[in-house]
DNA sequence: TTGATTATGATTATTTTTGATCGAATTAAC
DNA sequence: GTTAATTCGATCAAAAATAATCATAATCAA
């Protein structure tokens, strides 16, 4: 086998695959590993590929897509669930809001193809839509490394400049009484995007429901409409405060 | 059998197959491996095929789409040549500002271990020195999607609310005369780096030395050190206009 | 026919490609 | 931090393919 095949086939698996390590090759190939690591220096040098330690990347997929796929991945069923019938009230032209965290990120993959305007202090948020059909703004400020997002200052200013039609909240708690929130950034940030727009969502799976954390920010009046897969006896307090609840199940 | 009609049988084969071999032509045409390489070399010359090592492949399969080849591995060594040595000028405690581009990107890597303090515009730099002892501030205002960067008048203005002791530019392309670039938010936003910084570094490879673009937005009074590793007559221009100049080899 | 030109095949030297090996560098594990 | 395990880059040798050279055969013009 030439090395323009072997290259065509390299190619060929790493998009599918976005990586590839070298023992794979040299056995799915059928050659030494001394050359498939030859061949990845020579098509790095042109560009066709990014070379790392034992394989090779995919160039596109440098951008490292943000993995605080952990955190996203507990209970994702529950909130895939939520974020679905969320983005049911999302309709072309709209410009939302969405916090970060790890369950308003759901929501990005059913918004994708949408003609919308999202602004976020999400950074897995912003590299989940780079390429789709949504314009993206991104909240200009100091990077919380941990939580992957925009805080501070500078970035609750920064909210106060755009108003948007609907803002998509996390919580890391709620109870009848108010909202809580594990800092103090993210709670301003919250607030500012809740106070910008026109209706504010709270998608909140049950393992929020009842749970208290650092930081009371607020009492319930900030909340509009609560998406939720929680079904107890609260929701009926819920929505006594004048809070719309769509309830969702999986 | 004539050149013309083998070359007839070639190409039909090519078709077929994709790829040929010179020793399967020789036999199925009957005649010589010599003559058979003969043959294909006229035919490459011509452009009808493309010539590999034992054979020859169709033109069009050779190549893949475009997109693969990515800004950020071309001319690799060079830029990480230029950006080494540019960081060998940060410090700990300095504030940097980085631009976006491909050249300013790679960066990243030889500051990931300094005590320092980034802001920048550029996505891939923010996702790369994710997990760094640096701390990064995030400009903010409309993603670019192609761009992989923050753009605009917010931006613009978020820029001028931050001061920094370094900036590292990139450019589209360099002359005697100014600087270029592709675009006007491009442009701003380096203008607007370059304002806000006591120094400001050019980073610089051979490929942009001399070349013009869409715009020129600057003379180039606003670069103090250019790091490149072109080494041609032009340099001694750069020098007369009061700009330093690191020439790096690699 | 003759001489010249061209195409082909055989032979040989050169280049390219590939795989093996080993010290150095990098990464992972502790 | 240190150590162990991979991975890398360089060098060398073997095999394959190529280019160069030459000789032979076919073609063509005069």
């Amino acid at each position: 086998m030439t090395f323009q095949k072997r290259a065509h086939k390299i190619l060929e698996l790493l998009e599918e695959l976005g990586e590839v390590d070298i023992r794979q090759l040299a056995l799915e190939i059928g050659v030494s590993e001394v050359t498939v690591r030859r061949d990845l220096a020579n098509m790095a040098t042109n560009g066709l590929l990014y070379r790392t330690h034992g394989g090779a990347m995919k160039v596109s997929q440098l951008i490292k897509p943000v993995s605080f796929a952990n955190k996203a991945a507990v209970n994702f069923k529950a909130k895939d669930a939520i974020c679905k019938r969320a983005a049911e009230d999302i309709n072309d032209g709209d410009i939302i809001f969405i916090d970060c965290g790890s369950t308003a990120f759901r929501l990005c993959q059913f918004i994708k193809n949408k003609k919308i305007k999202v602004i976020t202090n999400s950074l897995p948020v912003v590299n989940e839509l780079q390429n789709s059909a949504v314009t993206i703004n991104m909240i200009g400020g100091e990077v919380d490394p941990i939580r992957q997002a925009i805080h501070g200052t500078i970035a609750t200013e920064h909210i106060a400049r755009y108003h948007a039609s609907k803002a998509f909240l996390g919580t890391d708690g709620i109870t009848c009484d108010g909202l809580y929130a594990g800092s103090e950034h993210e709670a301003s940030n919250t607030l500012a995007m809740a106070s910008q727009s026109d209706q504010t969502y709270l998608l909140c799976d049950v393992s929020k429901i009842g749970k208290t954390s650092y930081l009371k920010f607020d009492d319930l009046s900030i909340v509009d409409i609560l998406v939720t897969d929680y079904n107890g006896p609260e929701i009926i307090e819920f929505q006594s405060k004048e809070i719309l609840v769509y309830s969702v199940t999986h």
